[in-house]
DNA sequence: GGCTGTTTAAGGACTC
DNA sequence: GAGTCCTTAAACAGCC
């Protein structure tokens, strides 16, 4: 079936997926049969090199690199995010900011600059992340605010409803203390810190993590998105096109599609958000609606916004730098030392078991959708081992310095990944109505 | 008026 | 299915 992709590829005069150079007329590159791909792992997805199959979708939020938690903000971007012409570079970056399809889970996602993705942090878990990055004992509501809006670009361009869920948060969960402000120190509202007892409970990872959502866009930038994804951008896709072929095939022979539900786009990528789920939506009342509208409008988050500084998530809370950190051993083979072949069920990425990822696509006429399974059964507490993995080891700059030179090194060809075979388990992420 | 803080209500997801 | 947790929405009061 590979050959047959290639060929097909080849009688179309287009570019493959992976350029051949020395293939003499067979596209079985050596992929299938090196550690290529495995050099190319990324954990970090988004602001690094990207497999050829998703590197379109999840690159262009980083196009440049970030220097502060807004310059690589997409949505900041006073230009529009159309597709790039198809230069080489483009062909396989394709400018759709930030959305991540290889996973949702924390280490996929580059919150800090991805505005799409909601961030599976429960509010009191961002409220903690925010009292304990502002290193004091008590912190205001407005430095929460800032915090937050700081390190996950998603509420910087969210409806601000979330201010209320995080007041609601801190005024009904017990974690949180109010610290009445002093008489003599100006400013509004008081102080909130965390009780100490169930900042114990914290550290010892006491706290549950539900299963994370699925991917949650940002309404606010969802019409946007399409806006600068019109379908005829999809003719820039053809990395995604003929990824889409190749993964058809891969269906095709693995009978993936048999697992799909078309319920499942849903709840996911462009049609995940929950008022779109059907959820309930409150009548806003005409008076706050309007006031509501004229807040967002006037909201700098939606406009060219200068950085403000304060903790910002790369450094204390570079979650892929902590899981890093965390998880001991480079990168190694299952049982060490043996040749790992693409076709190997489960390896070990620097300390971490991984299982093989399973990829659907589902394709019809002017609809695509791509189905990434990652690691099913991840029962790492995730959000309690990263938070917990701050609390305990604060960030240091050798550390970043050490994981930039190892991300910046790899990424993960999904391509190849596809020759696993096996069955990747997990959450799912499917792009849905995306390309 | 805007922000802060409290409270109530309700729905979805998850656990048992 | 019940209970729980989390989230969202909304109303309201107090303060600056």
């Amino acid at each position: 079936r590979r050959r047959a992709h290639c060929v097909e590829e080849g009688r179309k005069g287009g570019r493959g997926l992976r350029e051949q150079p020395h293939s003499g007329g067979l596209c079985l590159d050596d992929s299938l049969t090196s550690l290529q791909w495995l050099q190319e792992f990324s954990i970090l997805g988004p602001s690094r090199q990207q497999s050829p199959l998703f590197g379109h979708v999840a690159a262009g939020c980083h196009l440049d690199a970030p220097s502060s938690p807004l310059a690589g903000d997409p949505a900041c971007a006073g230009t529009p995010l159309t597709p790039g012409k198809p230069t080489a570079a483009a062909h396989s970056r394709v400018p759709l900011p930030g959305i991540v399809a290889v996973g949702h889970c924390p280490d996929d996602v580059d919150y800090q600059t991805n505005p799409y993705v909601k961030p599976p942090y429960s509010y009191a878990t961002l409220i903690c992340m925010a009292m304990h990055a502002s290193k004091k004992s008590k912190i205001t509501l407005s430095s929460i605010y800032t915090w937050i809006t700081d390190n996950f670009c998603y509420y910087r361009h969210a409806d601000p409803t979330w201010q209320n869920s995080i007041r609601h948060n801190l005024s009904l969960n017990k974690c949180f203390i109010k610290v009445p402000r002093q008489k003599d120190e100006p400013g509004k509202g008081g102080f909130w810190r965390i009780d100490p007892q169930y900042a114990e409970r914290l550290l010892s990872g006491a706290y549950k993590k539900r299963r994370p959502p699925p991917v949650q866009i940002n309404p606010a930038l969802q019409n946007r998105l399409r806006l600068t994804l019109p379908p005829p951008c999809l003719t820039n896709l053809s990395v995604s096109l003929e990824s889409h072929l190749l993964l058809r095939q891969f269906e095709e022979a693995i009978g993936a599609d048999q697992n799909y539900d078309p319920r499942l786009g849903e709840g996911t990528m462009l049609g995940s958000w929950p008022d779109e789920r059907g959820r309930r939506k409150r009548k806003l009342a005409s008076k706050n609606r309007s006031k509501k509208l004229q807040k967002r409008s006037s909201s700098p988050l939606l406009s060219t916004e200068e950085p403000r500084h304060l903790g910002p998530l790369k450094g204390d809370f570079d979650w892929d730098a902590i899981l890093d950190s965390a998880l001991s051993g480079e990168l190694s083979l299952e049982e060490g030392g043996e040749p790992l072949s693409p076709t190997q069920d489960e390896l070990t990425v620097r300390g971490t078991h991984i299982c093989p990822i399973e990829v659907e696509v589902e394709a019809g006429p002017g609809d695509m959708h791509i189905l990434v399974e990652t690691q099913r059964g991840r029962d790492i507490d995730e959000e309690t081992f990263l938070a917990t993995a701050f609390l305990e080891e604060p960030w240091s700059e050798a550390e970043e310095h050490r994981q930039a030179d190892f991300l910046s090194t790899s990424s993960v060809n999904l391509e190849q990944l596809f020759d696993l075979g096996g069955a990747l388990s997990g959450d799912s992420v499917r792009m849905d109505g995306l390309l």
